[in-house]
DNA sequence: TTGGTTGTAGACCGATTGGTCAACTTTTAA
DNA sequence: TTAAAAGTTGACCAATCGGTCTACAACCAA
């Protein structure tokens, strides 16, 4: 409606009011990462202060309650691994380089050093039960890497390299099914080096 | 040393003192039953009295602590599990026929109508990297019954009806693998009957 | 009958939980 | 210069947490 007073760009979206102490990609990476340490229930908010380094009025007043902030963390972390894995197909040539490279990928969360595992599933794990609104963001989320792998699988099929006597939602499934149980077991005792080989055997079950 | 005054056998052992009013077996399959549902932070005290129908002195008195009558339940699911997967493999033949059997027992799991998954992963996901005791008491069981399947496995592969191009102990890691994948993808939008044909492709990736 | 032992019942405890609030500070807009 | 807006700080809150303890009841052996 009205003309803006000064000639200002919008360049600097300078907010009204004082603005913040504190950076909040590395407070929701703070919170993110103590959330994925202890898991919901087992994370207090003298934690998350602890964590992040603010005080409880500033947390509330920024990300809302305890749960809104967990939230935000799960679409935060759900959304980076979502673009590493489009990163990651986009630099591969063929739909064999293309499933390497995914199950590659997906079996990183095979490699932390105090076997947290994935976000995502320990998050479906402990709340996708109970809480629907959750399971929902978690399973949308599953949904669509699999659509992605869908795609290259069919593509795969089309061109002969991968087995056609199955749905490519299937053998989609199926990788997903595997990648994830190797995630969950080395929460335990299995290695990430034994996970990538047994991996090979479930890719070449989908070879042509 | 000493002999005994009355005559009575050992079949009766009444125990000193007043008599337990509760099932112990009850107790601790609903005290089993509400840590499967809710994990065990998000379950309480309180809720454990609700779902025993004991009240808090004799809860503390007969299992100890929350964390023991945990523990408890714990090694009572592990049993049962164990249990069953012998009985199961003991009804069958061959080692396809057992492999076979072992999956579907596996995949029993995914049929939970609340969705809550097996316990033992449950647990090791939530308190497997926290808690070394815990992570022990479910890893060793991990162990047996991937030992278990090893055998199966080696026998098959003997007889040639399995293929003896990788490690019978690798094998039996991927088939675990797989249905531990599966059994947490169930907690989410996986169909126990669509997990079942994904077995099948797992098994088949055994065979020679 | 009495003393020892175990179980039941529930009041009670300090600590911790997630969450709110008021006083104060720092900024922008008028 | 002043008012409104947003952020900071930490005291404060009721509720719940896991756990203890005392009074009492029911059983056995002596």
């Amino acid at each position: 409606m009205s003309a803006r007073h000064t000639a200002t760009p919008d360049s600097a979206p300078r907010r009204l009011g004082r603005p913040r102490e504190f950076d909040e990609d590395e407070v929701l990476d703070a919170a993110l990462d103590a959330f994925w340490r202890k898991g919901f229930e087992a994370t207090s908010m003298a934690d998350l202060i602890e964590a992040t380094g603010l005080h409880k009025g500033s947390l509330y007043k920024a990300f809302g309650d305890k749960r809104s902030l967990f939230l935000t963390t799960l679409r935060r972390y759900l959304a980076r691994g979502h673009a590493k894995i489009e990163a990651t197909l986009a630099g591969e040539p063929t739909p064999e380089a293309k499933l390497d490279a995914w199950m590659n990928a997906m079996l990183g969360s095979c490699d932390a050093a105090d076997n947290r595992g994935c976000y995502a599933i320990n998050v479906e794990v402990e709340l996708g039960p109970h809480d629907p609104e959750i399971a929902k963001v978690v399973g949308d989320h599953f949904d669509e890497v699999r659509e992605l792998v869908t795609a290259i699988i069919a593509e795969g099929q089309a061109s002969g390299v991968f087995r056609a006597d199955r749905d490519a939602s299937d053998l989609a499934e199926f990788l997903a099914v595997f990648a994830i149980g190797a995630v969950t077991r080395s929460k335990g005792k299995l290695e990430a080096t034994q996970a990538r080989r047994l991996a090979r055997s479930a890719i070449d079950a989908v070879l042509a």
